[in-house]
RNA sequence: GGCCCCGUGGUGUAGCGGUCCAACACGCCGCCCUGUCAAGGCGGAGAUCGGCAGUUCGAAUCUGCUCGGGGUCGCCA
């Protein structure tokens, strides 16, 4: 027996037992011939005292000891000295008086303390993960993993949902994001891939009646990474039989209600999750996934400036662009320090830069304002009634700061949405305390792609157009709408999903706009159209990215620091070296001759 | 593929043309020390400044390339 309790358990009420603890040496504190070691576990730290007078022999061993030693310690739980009680730690009431220490093991000097506010490179980190995830607080991320994902399988389970696995080795459907591909030994030349997410088989499983699945899946997928975005993540995936859209989201603000409820009973979760189209979320916030937690709304500004006299908005209008414009509220005091970072910002997001519009504060309303009350680089370009109109559009005024993005609609939406993003933070707009759910709904089915000069399934093929706008798929298919909605929580994105086809006609049409071979259709959904043919009944679910909300719900800005062993940028294990070379023999067995080795 | 930031003992930083065979903190090693909890005191070891090439009388410092890390645009149905 290694242990009676854990290192973070002893209390007052444990006084007087006697009591053997095993742990990590946290700290050593020699005094000669006293010696305090705080022991560590999971659970917490518990300060262990070696006296030379009443331990001879276990004091000279402690001496020995060094960080991360892992050790076993017996003695007697004892009240700490008046004055000696310490109010940080849950165990500072007591100490332990130790009698018998044993080496378990010792270890190396560790590369960096085991302290939640030691600042280390995150290479480092990973390579030295183990040594990570000691970190109270890298412990904390884990657990609350844990106890989010405990919470979705139990609702999930109580909502009538089976939890249902699904191969890792199938088949690539070249679409989307790009396959992990694995050879196959048994037939030379012919590739497994690892799915980009269990679609056609959650799909497969409401042909064969098992009205509700769910699933913590495992998707791959070979893009590169962001801080939200690791070759690998875990999605929940779920699929429902005999369901409309509202009855999926039902589900969802049920299952998201009860899992920060139960993870993080501090927040504030408003229900019912607000519903808004894509169409008004681009309008509003230039995004799809706006956070609403505070307002800062996007304004367009394209018509009053398009035939303002200054070239450079007349140009970008005429074009088909856009100009854009959001309010930081009493900004109007930045400096052109503070300005050229937001520009710096902007162009980081893909614009080529940033007009900013202070107003001064010395007048009392818009209406008074004169071209001396106005600094900006576009004032001398422009009417005074423009710039007024401008503000005027955009809702600013005595005192705020205009920022005025211009160019290509969408690279105007990205870059604007991202600095709406930066100035929220930056001015403290969001309550962090708040987990504002949105859904945004009624995406158009397809989006245009430029590259393929053609059509391309905004979520996927068998995403299902409205029913009201099934006629247009022939006569204007970039207008359609989806049954299709976006799980949005504080300006992240944590799934997508829809209402699937399931008429043979319309998922035809699907393929045919899309540009699909019907030999590219067999190829690739062959098994899930066949399946159809023998009754597929009315479906829809969605995916949702366990990692992100795990994430939020530990306030942490990396998936990262809720995953227990991520990859870098460069999609490397630093701890394993992976991606990593075989052997030839293994090649040989897979048939598979490498070309241009390290190039 | 593009853009931005970073790379100096084990860790984190300072130094930004010569005064640097590199400074500080923590860690590490040794000695002392019976009430500490970031223990304390004294002493010590540890870095060819990511790599290569160049500019210069002289490079941690300037330039180019390259490697690694981070952020981001593209990409991610």
């Amino acid at each position: 027996m290694y242990r009676d309790m854990t290192c973070g358990e002893p209390r007052g009420t444990d006084v007087g037992k006697i009591i053997t603890l095993s742990g990590w040496v946290h700290r050593r504190r020699d005094h000669g011939g006293l010696t305090f070691i705080d022991i560590r576990d999971f659970s917490g730290l518990m300060q262990v005292v070696f006296n030379e007078d009443t331990a001879t022999d276990a004091h000279a061993l402690a001496g020995d000891l060094r960080s991360e030693w892992v050790i076993q310690v017996k003695g007697a739980v004892q009240e700490r000295r008046p004055g000696a009680e310490n109010p940080d730690l849950p165990t500072g009431a007591v100490e332990l008086i130790a009698s018998e220490l044993t080496i378990l093991n010792r270890s190396s000097t560790p590369p960096f303390e085991v302290e939640d506010d030691v600042n280390v490179a995150d290479e480092t980190r990973l390579r030295y993960r183990f040594v990570d995830l000691r970190r109270p607080r890298m412990y904390k991320n884990l657990k609350l993993r844990h106890d989010v994902i405990q919470s979705a399988r139990t609702y999930m389970t109580n909502t009538g949902f089976l939890e249902i696995e699904t191969p890792i080795l199938l088949k690539s459907t070249p679409e989307g994001a790009r396959d992990y591909v694995v050879p196959s030994r048994v037939h030379p030349g012919s590739f497994y891939a690892l799915p980009q997410s269990p679609q056609q088989l959650k799909q497969l499983l409401m042909v064969s009646g098992v009205d509700r699945y769910f699933q913590f899946a495992h998707c791959f997928r070979d893009e590169d990474l962001r801080a939200d975005r690791q070759p690998e993540h875990t999605q929940i995936d779920l699929e429902m039989s005999f369901v409309e859209q509202e009855d999926v989201l039902q589900v969802l603000e049920g299952l998201y209600t009860t899992m920060v409820r139960e993870t993080r009973p501090d927040l504030e979760v408003p229900t019912p999750f607000p519903r808004m189209a894509y169409a008004e979320a681009i309008e509003r916030y230039g995004s799809d996934k706006p956070d609403i937690r505070f307002g800062m709304e996007v304004a367009r500004l394209t018509e009053i400036v398009s035939d303002s006299g200054f070239g450079v908005f007349e140009s970008i209008a005429s074009a088909g662009g856009a100009i854009r414009a959001i309010v930081a509220p009493g900004c109007a005091d930045y400096t052109r320090r503070q300005t050229d970072a937001l520009i710096e910002f902007v162009k980081s997001s893909g614009a080529q830069g940033l007009i900013p519009m202070h107003i001064s504060p010395d007048v009392t309303s818009l209406e008074e304002v004169t071209l001396d009350d106005i600094r900006s680089p576009i004032r001398n370009h422009l009417s005074l009634e423009t710039l007024k109109a401008m503000a005027e559009a955009a809702g600013a005024g005595p005192g705020d700061l205009m920022l005025i993005v211009a160019g290509p609609e969408s690279v105007v939406n990205t870059a604007i949405s991202n600095l709406r993003g930066e100035m929220g933070r930056r001015l403290e707009l969001a309550d962090p305390n708040v987990f504002s759910f949105l859904f945004v709904v009624d995406f158009p089915l397809f989006e245009w792609d430029d590259d393929r000069d053609g059509w391309a399934a905004m979520h996927h093929v068998f995403s299902s157009p409205r029913p009201e706008d099934v006629e247009l798929l022939d006569s204007d298919p970039g207008v359609v709408l989806g049954q299709l909605y976006d799980l949005v929580l504080n300006g992240v994105e944590l799934g997508s999903g829809s209402i699937r086809i399931i008429d043979r006609a319309v998922q035809e049409k699907v393929f045919e706009l899309i540009g699909h071979s019907p030999e590219q259709v067999e190829e690739r959904f062959g098994q899930l159209l066949r399946a159809f043919e023998y009754g597929a009944p009315p479906h829809g679910g969605m995916g949702l990215g366990l990692d992100r909300i795990v994430m939020l719900l530990a306030g942490e800005e990396n998936i990262r620091e809720v995953i227990a062993f991520p990859k870098t940028q460069a999609a490397v294990d630093p701890l394993f070296d992976a991606p990593g070379v075989i052997t030839d023999e293994q090649l040989r067995e897979l048939s598979i001759r490498v070309v241009n080795p390290g190039g």
